[in-house]
DNA sequence: AAGCTGACCAACCGCGCCGAT
DNA sequence: TATCGGCGCGGTTGGTCAGCT
């Protein structure tokens, strides 16, 4: 038995929103609000769309003080700290960042953070010689929380890494069975792509030890052995 | 100039949660 | 307590565009 359907599909139209219809929907949430039922939303502003559809829109695109463009570096920073302690809760990531949508964050996460986070190994070489380091604390990385993300058997903890020149900073976090990396040589205010160099390093159990931590930072390619700091 | 490919992003889909009855 | 309907969320899809061959 399915799932019973939220309207009428053969009766809703679907893809781009046209101006005129984002003006009806704006102007008819500016005079009359939600009325609490998006599902019968739609019909009483005169519009042949789902009411999903609808509050996508609305929240996506027409709603008040929506920021548009280019996130900033402490945009960055924040989407990072937050997936790596709570992983892919773009709703309460999106709920730190004021005029971002989770859609969008989702979006920007997906096509370019994660890439320049993940596939960081070139970007950590080149800037390891083009950057002044600075002795810093680490970026500021909450300790993991409890989450419905992380599996049972996760690390569940973080683990701070200062490499043994005491110049650089890292921070690993367990996701899901990986080790997700996230570092530091600089200040908050550079651009993310040199300053975060983190990867995804695969290992089989959760039970790592420190040396094991080590030997997976070494073999990354960065700064060799250090110490942990908790 | 045409075709191909990848990046980007708006929008859709289906599921889980929760409040109302 | 069980059922139903709506909401919100995260994953996925598909259209568009730019860059490359």
């Amino acid at each position: 038995m399915g799932r019973t359907p939220c309207c009428d599909k053969a009766n809703v139209k679907k893809g781009p929103w046209s101006p005129e219809e984002d003006n009806k929907l704006k102007e008819f949430i500016e005079k009359y609000g939600t009325g609490g039922n998006w599902i019968a939303l739609p019909h009483k502003a005169g519009l042949k769309r789902c009411g999903k559809s609808c509050r996508l829109r609305w929240l996506n695109y027409l709603r008040p003080n929506i920021k548009h463009g280019e996130f900033s570096p402490d945009e960055d920073m924040i989407i990072c700290n937050l997936f790596a302690n709570i992983g892919s809760r773009w709703s309460v990531i999106a709920a730190q960042l004021p005029g971002r949508t989770d859609n969008d964050i989702k979006n920007y996460w997906n096509t370019k953070l994660k890439k320049r986070v993940l596939g960081i190994t070139s970007t950590a070489t080149t800037s390891s010689s083009s950057h002044e380091r600075i002795n810093k604390p680490p970026i500021q990385m909450s300790s993991s929380s409890s989450s419905s993300s992380y599996s049972s058997s996760s690390l569940n903890t973080s683990t701070v890494f200062q490499t043994a020149s005491l110049q650089q900073y890292y921070k690993m976090e367990d996701i899901n069975g990986s080790v997700l990396m996230f570092g530091s040589d600089h200040n908050q205010n550079v651009d993310l792509g040199n300053y975060i160099f983190g990867g995804v390093l695969p290992y089989d159990h959760h039970n790592v030890y420190e040396d094991e931590f080590a030997q997976l930072f070494t073999n990354s390619s960065h700064e060799g052995a250090g110490k942990f700091m908790y």
